[in-house]
DNA sequence: CGATGACTTGAACGCCATCAATCGCTGTGG
DNA sequence: CCACAGCGATTGATGGCGTTCAAGTCATCG
């Protein structure tokens, strides 16, 4: 989508290179930029003062992030791997919002996209218990980046665990857990390269 | 906002009444109206299947909710108290948004102070504790409905409850704890009416 | 090899949920 | 006017889920 904006509206844009992780942009600084994950991943969180985490999204590959309605990032966004990002420069887009109707629509799906997410989360971490949140993220992460039914997970057990509001070690045990009932199975010990061998299993575990 | 939508754009609107528990709209629903709050409140809920449920927000008088891009209202809406709404066709908004770069624009602005909304939300959600939860709804409702610095909570524990994604049981503790600490007290037992005596405390309690 | 970091697994604790009893206010009917 | 049912809220007791602390495993890399 954003290549649409870019390739529509002529705005300034370039690729950026980050490594693992970097920071790509700081909770309340000035929101100059908006970005597309073009390879690797990315995460978004929230801290509290004492260094508890939230982590509101990742970000894959076509993903966009970074998007601004206000002035200021209202998270931090971190390379989780090796990633290359698109970045446009967010003001050559505010020109072309005023005059161009279809443009701010898209920006509009885009922003809706993220609160539908956002909402569905605030279920999850409201309400829902340790093996339920980590059937949810598997499932989640199965529609984004299931290549040929094995994922390989760009984020560590903590990620995870920041993401669902639990501790990492609830993550392992869950995970466990999940292969001993034959849920899914690790790609010869590789801990994050996951095949999911029942899906309608987790399915039922989460709802 | 949507008082300014609908004087600029002639489209149809008008007023409905609701009563204490009754439901606006359901979950799944065509999104037909989007609906602002003269008098009273609303609250939006999800639902787990086994009935756990999670409020995404409370919505007060002038605050506009059920506004979806898409088709469906992903939220059930129900009356608190004895409410009354100002509601718009949902389709007489769409001609104008196709003409009208600067309706959009309001549009995006509304559904990016939701996000907003819902996103710190879900860092009370994922990592506070239960104080921390009781403190911020009592500074966030103390913003949003304190008049002479009384506030008329009209929403029972249980909805502050699910609002937190806490028991309800917690909820009284953590509101008797702060009335011992001398952070608030009720007025004359009153116990939805609540005076906030050391806001800062809280603040403290929160951050 | 030894060191480091990610992950797993075990044991114990603690916060909060659950269960249950009680209080207090409201409204209804005798 | 009082008795009583009903509901929301508070308070207490108990238990469990998930956190925390700690040890151990495994892969990677110097």
């Amino acid at each position: 989508m954003l290549r649409t904006l870019v390739s529509q509206s002529k705005v300034s844009s370039g690729e950026f290179k980050y490594s693992l992780g970097t920071e790509i942009f700081g909770q309340a600084e000035p929101a100059d930029y908006i970005y597309q994950v073009i390879e690797g991943a990315v995460r978004s969180h929230k801290l509290l003062s004492d260094g508890r985490r939230q982590i509101g999204a990742f970000h894959l590959p076509g993903d966009i992030f970074g998007l601004e309605n206000g002035d200021f990032h209202r998270f931090t966004a971190e390379a989780i791997v090796k990633t290359t990002t698109c970045v446009v420069k967010r003001q050559s887009l505010e020109g072309v919002v005023k005059t161009d109707p279809a443009m701010v629509q898209s920006l509009l799906t885009m922003t809706t996209d993220n609160l539908q997410h956002v909402e569905n989360h605030m279920l999850l971490l409201g309400r829902k218990n340790s093996q339920e949140r980590v059937a949810a993220f598997l499932l989640e992460m199965h529609g984004r980046l299931a290549a040929a039914d094995v994922m390989a997970l760009p984020m560590s057990r903590r990620d995870i665990a920041d993401y669902l509001g639990v501790a990492l070690e609830t993550v392992s045990r869950a995970l466990s857990e999940f292969q001993r009932k034959g849920y899914l199975r690790f790609l010869n010990g590789m801990q994050r390269q996951i095949v999911i061998l029942n899906a309608a299993g987790l399915a039922e575990l989460d709802r």
